[in-house]
DNA sequence: GTGAAAGCGCTAACAA
DNA sequence: TTGTTAGCGCTTTCAC
């Protein structure tokens, strides 16, 4: 920085605007020599247009916002690392904004976000939905990357993936690994894809008859995973978990592995999302992998394509795919 | 966005100046009534000062870089998520750049960044110096997180673990169990705080020979862990296992497992990094713990005051800490 | 082929 | 107590 367009202008014996024209390719009427020299200037001054200015000027920043609950909860990163690629090809840059799914923290950083005239908005999250109506009110493209989102938001672009059938595949593979007493540990809430739902409609689809004993719902960690086991454990007996995502397998593994409980020998668990380390935990999780880098890096085109070229904003299914490891 | 300073002075009677003023408290000279009236209208409109044209014209736009190798690799979101909640506890933003720790690319994204007018930037790096000198030359304030930095940098601040006494104390407390052939695992690289060196203080200091058989360097990941102890196996015996940081020891006690050896009863294995599902392997992974999140925020904190209050850079050493599980 | 004028939204310095 | 002027660095329009 430092150096401006006046400063090569000045060095050149021409005007800003003609710099300008020539740096940004704006302007096909300038005389070969005039643009050579310029250039050969730009280069020995190291000019480098300034974004800021031509943001305001332009009103547009090349900079998108990622809001997210917490970049250091695993799956984001991935999300995160898609869109910034995604974004660096395109020649943006992202903003990262982690709002521990508060709904405070959503408004106020989305406030700045839109003040720092960022081009779009990812929203990334796990939960409710909040202030879905404060973000469309901002008048931004908006693409959510979601696991689980309630309601239909015209307007926002959608990355999605069918959680509730990929827990109906993942119960049905244990179903079809002879469980019958299977278990369910989630999150507590209510969600367009049901992961519920899902682990409900396969064991209907078995025959198997489904118990509230052996479903514990809480919260995406460790602690609910291993509580949950406990819990269900000492109410009834079990053949099978399913579990909400990879961080609940963890916790219901140690579980298991305090209770001297073998795996998949007595008890089968199949875990969500494929974080990167269930292939090292021991046994090696089962699982159901969701894109996390696609997603982000759909996200981005999405929004992308939408703030350069206009083209609406839509809805993408993105396929999960079952990891069959050893702990089923 | 969209309403300006001129819509709210229009409305509320007076110049964009005086708005200006009311909305940031730059003049205790003006009348209550006048101040009231625009508060309200300020309300009224919703009004949010364009931050992009703030920084334009004060020539600075609160705003960090961070520049990484990779936030999907464990340990950064960590730091990440530091810069953040520090930024903006300041009303500051983070714009995220990973570099997959190449040279062009850093060279590239700091060009970005600055032309982006960022104010500093935190430079959180695992290898090579490669392009200090052209972060210097940005003439931005910059702040190293930095596990391992090669040379004194003057000028920038540095936030820094003192990895070599870290792994100092890991192999003694392998030592101090009863290991007498301890290998050592690591990434392949001269720092300042030289792991290896750490290793080879440690045996002396115990009056045990260093043997080059039982030393392994590659990079920061499973495959090393997991391939290392098997080259090292290969040659000779051993009884514990130094890693350099906690992705190798996951490869390690996969190895491990995979030829029935028992740990901590065969063969003791210490970690590094003390990454969120150390303590979930199996068993809990025995490591060091650098303070990531900390180390973010420390980083963010240095820069900001710089920032703000010109307060001059410096060097921090933030303390690791053993953290004893079931390896050892 | 090139440049002058105007303005993006804001604020510091100075006037009134 | 308030407003005018000027300008941050850039680009668009339109005149030359």
């Amino acid at each position: 920085m430092g150096v401006t367009l006046r400063d090569v202008a000045k060095k050149a014996g021409v005007s800003a605007v003609t710099v300008s024209k020539v740096v940004n390719g704006t302007d096909q009427h300038i005389s070969e020599e005039t643009r050579l020299r310029i250039q050969k200037i730009v280069k020995e001054l190291g000019y480098v247009p300034n974004a800021v200015a031509k943001g305001l000027k332009e009103k547009r920043t090349n900079m998108l916002g990622f809001l997210l609950p917490d970049i250091s909860n695993s799956f984001f990163p991935e999300v995160a690392r898609g869109i910034e690629d995604m974004a660096k090809v395109h020649g943006f840059g992202v903003v990262m904004c982690n709002t521990d799914d508060s709904a405070e923290q959503e408004t106020e950083r989305i406030r700045f976000l839109s003040s720092r005239m960022v081009d779009g908005i990812v929203f990334a999250r796990a939960l409710k939905n909040s202030n879905m109506r404060q973000l469309l009110s901002s008048g931004l493209p908006v693409v959510v990357v979601d696991r689980d989102i309630e309601t239909e938001h015209t307007g926002m672009g959608q990355i999605f993936v069918d959680t509730q059938r990929g827990i109906y595949e993942s119960t049905s593979l244990l179903i079809g690994a002879g469980c019958k007493k299977i278990a369910f540990i989630s999150a507590e809430y209510a969600a367009r894809f049901d992961r519920y739902q899902g682990y409900c409609d396969a064991l209907q689809q078995a025959g198997l008859p489904v118990e509230p004993k052996r479903v514990y719902k809480d919260h995406y960690d460790v602690k609910t995973g291993y509580e949950g086991l406990y819990r269900i454990l000492a109410n009834t007996e079990i053949d099978g978990v399913v579990c909400g995502n990879d961080m609940i397998a963890v916790g219901v593994l140690n579980a298991l592995k305090e209770k001297g409980i073998s795996v998949p020998g007595q008890v089968k668990v199949i875990g969500f999302d494929d974080v990167y380390f269930s292939r090292y935990l021991s046994p090696p999780l089962t699982t159901v992998y969701q894109p996390a880098y696609q997603m982000g890096s759909a996200a981005a085109e999405m929004l992308i394509d939408h703030i350069l070229y206009q083209k609406p904003l839509y809805k993408k299914n993105l396929d999960f795919e079952l990891r069959i490891r050893n702990t089923v």
